[in-house]
DNA sequence: ATAGAGCTTCCAGTCGCTGGAAGGTCAAGG
DNA sequence: CCTTGACCTTCCAGCGACTGGAAGCTCTAT
């Protein structure tokens, strides 16, 4: 099988495998006479975990431990968990601070007119407070 | 005032300032004769205004934007509310997408005893479905 | 005189790809 | 046999928005 092969069916680009191979996430390849990559079944698999662990936000390097845990048989679930469990805590707090920029937005576009007239509240909460500063 | 005063006062790192000048957000100030940048009470207002944007999520080039319409005073708060608007849209749906993320770990860590046994639900939902090819 | 803080420029790294250039290879069709 | 087009190869650059560091100059205080 070669790297676009491989792309379509693990739904992984092909540029992109070539650079988990440059980054050490995936082993490098057999290469037939000419120089391609050749691909087994086992790299489908490997790519399709990689591109499922990607979508649920995983970064990189998270993966390259799942990596290694889903390929140790000797593996404990607990540490499968720990790294989801922190994944978590990372989704929330970020979810925390968009909803905290959502609310703020959302007052403020509330608040402006939103026509033709200059007077914006929006640009008077990005303005600073003008205090009479000594020059 | 030199860098390291506008950036105390502003709340932008001398070195953020440095890099707004060189993708032209703001303008090169004027040099005193030793080569140091010197900054008016202006620019601790522009920087300030930018760094409240940027708090608020807004992209550098929304900025660029915003940071036009602020000192134009024909402006119209119409256009400012567009691009409050589409900055929610935004947010909304990063939150929603997080949201979605977040859910399925939370199932998924649910689902995992997390001991020391191997057995784990969530390196088996990142496993592809393993039909059987023809080789 | 010297130490330390503050300033200058320029280059590299972050994260995870993605695009493009320049070139080699292969199968099908005229 | 030749060409076309789809593959494949490598390497370099760019995205956003900084941030760190090196090397070197300037200022202030002791």
């Amino acid at each position: 099988m070669n790297i676009g092969t491989l792309a379509k069916r693990s739904g992984v680009p092909a540029k992109t495998i070539r650079y988990y191979e440059s980054v050490d996430l995936i082993e490098s390849p057999a290469r037939s006479e000419n120089g391609y990559r050749v691909y087994d079944e086992e790299a489908v698999r490997t790519l399709s975990f990689i591109r499922k662990s990607r979508e649920l936000g995983f970064p990189l390097e998270e993966v390259r431990s799942l990596l290694g845990l889903w390929q140790n048989k000797q593996r404990s679930s607990g540490e499968v968990r720990a790294l989801a469990q922190s994944r978590i805590q990372d989704i929330d707090s970020r979810i925390n601070e968009l909803q905290r920029l959502r609310d703020e937005l959302g007052h403020l576009v509330h608040a402006c007119h939103g026509d033709h007239r200059p007077e914006c509240p929006i640009l008077e909460a990005l303005e600073p407070h003008t205090e009479r500063t000594s020059k």
